[in-house]
RNA sequence: GGUACCAUGGCCGAGUGGCUAGGCAGAGGUCUGCAAAACCUCGUACAGCAGUUCGAAUCUGCUUGGUACCUCCA
């Protein structure tokens, strides 16, 4: 496709990407709630929607890209032990709820720096935003579609459905969810089982509380992002994404909240994610398998069996496309880490190579400049499809054979044009760095150990040149044996890698 | 129970009507002192049944199996 078209959760269908204001793109993407250690849940969205962020980016938009932060914590269903959920940990491990808040906070920013995912533009906090809440609140109520009771708000999901399109998002029937009989504790207080709580008051064991109109008490988890959105991309603006778990209740609410709110429907492109699975089985803390992202890097929990690189699982994830269910089993890892491995070696010699030094007389293969030139503009229809990374990917491994094909010489120098060539290292570095957002993972950046390796190679110089391959199988083997591979080249030399 | 979605070769995973994605694993070969790496060649898959069509992995129906959401969750 020649022009961006994104898959509308809303609409269902793929629709022809047009900013409201031209050459701008407001994007919205629910944040992590910060009261638990980041998990491998985690990756999926902000890796999916870092692409989607990089991209619009080099199509030449100017993007706002608005990443909320959930640290106000959010209640259980009513009628279940209703609880703070950051409150509830704060007293266990006895510290202050802001300062769990922030330890988890700056982990999140540290597993996302890791993953190579580009900052947002703006990472409001919900609890720095107490005072829009309650606005939009009070809105809210002065127009009808909210009421209070004993110190808590609740939006009328009924009286809104009677205008509106209640559940279309979610595909959920509006009147199915009124009939529902099914009886929890403490419902009494909503008005219908579908309504959702805009504010709660506060039980005097929580310990994060704020002064409203209707008492103290905390926001409802709906509104944070509605009121954020609101402040920093307008009543209306482009790109709401999220997990596909967040479509219900969480984007429902945020929809039915901003409509009455803004008098306008607050998004023009749903986009969602969809989920991951363990080895076969839905992350869950029932299932035992929450791997969270410090686990994930040291390899340590029953369900890996090694470490994974930040680089591997976000290379795992752009493979499959975003929509679709992600299975973290062992094997299909594995498989990922190797193929980037060689992937990425092909693009690192790619790129060392100086740019034309090109005097050879071969005549261009014209099927193999035509390959090249195919595959590099095949990048970006695939990207318009609805951000067909996996495609990309796979195109890229189509160019990987003609790149280490150059380099040993199978391919004659010249075979491929000056312009080709120098397109494709400009071109792939394009793509695979500031748009895939791939680099590479050496930890060969340190000079001593650079030195080190090149006393090693000289010795097994001298010694291959001796033909002692004695000495020469040995220092390749003990190096092996810790984690570095030798590699002898066609010409000579010797390259190095850490497994 | 309700509502969606999915079922592709050993594993993962693209692909929506004809032009056999890609990765990993495996087999053979080239290269190499031997390896490794790299390169070349090889797999004719699309849950089952029925139907639509000149033609289906791709459309329709049914069957079976799975997953997700409905409840804090990315």
């Amino acid at each position: 496709m020649k022009e961006l078209h994104v898959y509308n959760s809303y609409s269902r269908a793929k629709e022809k990407f047009e900013p409201l204001v031209p050459g701008h793109v407001g994007m919205y993407v629910c944040g992590p709630t910060v009261s638990g250690e980041s998990h491998l849940g985690h990756a999926r969205p902000y890796i999916t929607f870092d692409l989607v962020y990089r991209y619009l980016t080099h199509l030449g938009y100017k993007v706002r890209y608005v990443r909320n932060i959930t640290d106000a914590g959010h209640f259980e269903e009513e009628g279940r032990e209703a609880e703070d959920k950051i409150s509830k940990k704060a007293v266990i491990e006895k510290l202050e709820p802001m300062e769990l808040v922030q330890k988890y906070t700056n982990l999140f920013h540290w597993a996302m720096d890791q993953f190579n995912t580009v900052p947002p533009s703006i990472e409001p906090t919900a609890t720095g935003h107490i005072v829009e809440q309650i606005g939009m609140i009070q809105e809210l109520i002065r127009q009808g579609y909210a009421y209070e009771i004993n110190g808590s708000v609740y939006f009328d999901v009924r009286k809104y459905a009677e205008g509106h399109d209640y559940g279309k998002l979610s595909g959920r029937v509006i009147d199915e969810m009124l009939e529902t009989t099914r009886e929890l504790e403490g419902q009494d207080e909503k008005r219908n089982k579908a309504d959702f709580a805009l504010w709660k008051a506060a039980p005097p064991e929580h310990i994060m509380r704020w002064n409203s109109p209707w008492g103290e008490g905390f926001p409802g988890w709906h509104i944070e992002c509605s009121a954020m959105a609101t402040k920093y991309l307008g009543k209306q603006f482009d790109i709401h994404g999220g997990g596909m778990d967040l479509q219900f209740p969480h984007h429902e609410s945020e929809i039915a909240q901003s409509t009455i709110c803004n008098h306008t429907p607050p998004v023009r492109y749903w986009m969602h994610n969809n989920m991951i699975t363990i080895n076969g089985r839905k992350m869950g803390k029932s299932y035992n398998n929450v791997i969270r992202l410090t686990e994930l890097f040291r390899g340590d929990h029953p369900e890996l069996e090694k470490a994974y690189s930040p680089m591997t699982v976000r290379f795992f994830i752009l493979q499959t496309h975003y929509r679709s269910t992600l299975d973290f089993g062992n094997e299909a890892l594995q498989a990922a880490e190797k193929g980037l491995k060689r992937l990425m070696e092909a693009y690192e010699w790619l790129q060392k190579q100086p740019a034309a030094d090109d005097a050879a007389t071969v005549t261009p293969d014209n099927e193999l400049e035509e390959k090249v030139t195919t595959l590099l503009a095949s990048f970006a229809d695939n990207m318009n499809d609805d951000f067909g990374t996996a495609r990309v990917l796979a195109s890229m491994f189509e160019l990987v054979p003609v790149i280490n094909g150059i380099k040993d010489k199978a391919i004659a120098p010249g075979t491929l044009s000056v312009a080709t060539f120098t397109k494709l290292q400009q071109e792939l570095k394009l793509w695979v760095e500031d748009i895939f957002g791939l680099r590479p993972e050496t930890a060969a950046d340190n000079d001593k150990l650079q030195g080190v390796m090149q006393v090693l190679i000289n010795i097994r110089k001298d010694a291959r040149a001796r033909k002692d391959w004695g000495t020469s199988d040995a220092i390749r083997n003990q190096l092996a044996a810790i984690g570095i591979q030798l590699k002898d080249e066609k010409d000579g030399g010797m390259a190095w890698t850490i497994a």
